[in-house]
RNA sequence: GUUCCGUUGGUCAAAUGGUUAAGACGCCACACUUUCUAUGUGGAAUUAGGGGUUCGAUUUCCCUACGGAAUACCA
């Protein structure tokens, strides 16, 4: 471990990125920083026909949105350059023939319908169809065919692609940090295509050349890579290249039933699965974002990391200079982790409770047409009383309308609850007392109401009920004289009136 | 089907040969208070099943079950 830590992030751009793509970017990041090194992102665009427009755009907005900025990639630091693929298409042409010329790879030339159809008589019979040592002389290759013949296929322009040449009766010994050791027998293995019949190489190849070309370190990708570590373990033997190391990070669950989370759980159950919101640009629809969705990014990161990750202490928040300090791939689980949309939303409310009341309050303002007149500082005080209660930004109208609006009816159960036989007598004595009060303000108030129920020996319910019913329409909100204060004198006597008019 | 990876409360999970098996979310109850979706306190709830090793197994080994991933000229 005396070499730079550098790792990557490589997605393909073929759509927005997905929730377990931003963990990885996540751990990626962690590690990266953690090591004071080097965190880079390269663009996996092997396959024209799956290439989305926006996409790439869109993961690097998302990664500056969760504040994971990558050090090295397209347009930035071009230190070992160019990061997509398909700009460095001319690169991997020389690997695929070195392999070749040192006997790890061969051409071959079936044609697609030829493999779909031993595929499927396979499948027919239970089996499976692996190409491989026992049967690749059966095929059309530079193995099974004689060199002129080869050459004659090459020189004609006919198709081919270069597979490698997996070995025979070998076991391998693979490692992963998260996983500890692993043993595969190499005669399971099939020999996968490295190098496509379009010119471009497929992503194990280009994977590895890149890895190595950018001095890629540790590999830290999603578990789903697993089953391909004994192939690319083989391609840097055969290279004669040093193995970065690994840690396959454990896939992140759907919230109920089975399987990977998905974009459809997000829409079933309501919650997003991507970053920022997302129009795809030939359906024209249109994916919601925890951006848009009122998430605070610190509030995603930290449950994020939380998935598949834990520092072995009760501590829960964490910034992510914290996080940083703290993450270990050691610590990382082996078993996948379900998604659960109500811890995010509770890493939110903490986060709310951190943010500038300013700043919500504009944020606020901007949300309700009904505040576009309203004087910010105003909301900002609204928002200081409310926010407790509150883990978005949406929440807050319905927490705080009648800061804003007098209540146009009331909540009938609070009305059965609140109003009594003498209610009206005290609603009135309540509004005299408000009059009363020369220099308004939440001590003078509440002095005057509290002082004259004390006095009385009138049951505090009796009073503050009917009162908070008036003034909310409702038995909720913040205290009473807070309300009272904000709102003014004049308007929490009309709103008694009001209510004494509707009993 | 085959190969690989995995399995501690409903969920995230700690502990790794010896503890009453942490903590968090959620749920329930109670408290506080003028109300509550907040806060506080408390509660219910877990080692997948079977076998082996051991004085002792959540921890090690084997089998079974279950789950996931891979099995493409996709990444």
């Amino acid at each position: 471990m005396t070499k730079p830590v550098r790792v990557r992030f490589a997605p393909s751009p073929t759509g927005p990125l997905h929730i377990g793509g931003v963990r990885t970017a996540l751990f990626n990041y962690l590690f990266a920083k953690k090591h004071k090194g080097t965190f880079v992102l390269r663009i996996e665009d092997t396959d024209q026909n799956r290439y989305v427009e926006g996409a790439e755009s869109y993961i690097v907005e998302s990664l500056n949105w969760c504040g994971i900025p990558f050090d090295e990639g397209p347009g930035k630091n071009e230190t070992h350059g160019p990061y997509r693929q398909s700009e460095r298409k001319h690169l991997y042409k020389q690997y695929a023939d070195q392999l070749i010329e040192s006997g790890h790879a061969y051409y071959a030339f079936d044609t697609a319908e030829t493999l779909d159809f031993h595929r499927k008589d396979h499948e027919a019979k239970g089996k499976t169809f692996i190409y491989n040592w026992h049967n690749r002389l059966k095929l059309s290759n530079s193995l099974s065919l004689s060199q002129e013949d080869v050459q004659a296929k090459l020189d004609s322009g006919e198709d081919y692609v270069v597979r490698f040449k997996s070995p025979q009766d070998q076991t391998l010994h693979l490692k992963d940090i998260i996983r500890g050791d692993i043993k595969i027998d190499t005669n399971i293995l099939d020999d996968k295509v490295l190098f496509k019949s379009d010119g471009m190489p497929t992503y194990h190849l280009a994977n590895i050349v890149d890895d190595h070309l950018m001095e890629v370190s540790h590999v830290i990708r999603g578990e789903e890579w697993l089953p391909s570590l004994a192939l690319h373990y083989q391609l840097y033997d055969a290279f004669g290249w040093e193995t970065p190391q690994f840690a396959h990070l454990p896939l992140i669950l759907k919230p109920t039933g089975k399987g990977k989370l998905s974009k459809r759980d997000g829409d079933k159950l309501g919650f997003p699965v991507f970053p920022l919101a997302w129009q795809d640009p030939k359906s024209h629809e249109i994916s919601r974002g925890y951006k848009q969705d009122g998430y605070f990014p610190e509030a995603m990161v930290n449950f994020l990391a939380f998935l598949g990750w834990n520092p072995g202490t009760e501590q829960e928040i964490f910034s992510l200079e914290e996080l940083i300090n703290a993450f270990d791939l050691e610590r990382v689980n082996k078993a996948g982790a379900r998604f659960d949309p109500d811890k995010i939303k509770w890493f939110n409310h903490h986060y709310m409770q951190l943010q500038n009341d300013y700043d919500l309050a504009q944020a606020f303002q901007k949300s309700r047409a009904e505040l576009s007149e309203i004087d910010t500082q105003y909301i900002e005080m609204v928002v200081t009383l409310i926010k407790e209660r509150a883990s978005f930004v949406s929440d807050f109208w319905e927490l705080s309308h009648f800061f804003f609006v007098a209540p146009k009816d009331y909540d009938p159960k609070a009305l059965k609850k609140a109003i009594k036989d003498d209610t009206v007598e005290i609603l009135n004595k309540t509004k005299q007392l408000t009059e009363n009060v020369e220099d308004v303000s939440v001590e003078n108030l509440q002095s005057s109401i509290k002082g004259w129920i004390a006095s009385n020996e009138i049951g505090f319910g009796k009073v503050m009920m009917p009162l908070r019913l008036a003034l909310v329409g409702a038995l909720q909100g913040p205290d009473v004289f807070d309300i009272m204060f904000m709102i003014g004198k004049a308007e929490s006597i009309r709103r008694i009136d009001a209510l004494i008019a509707a009993i």
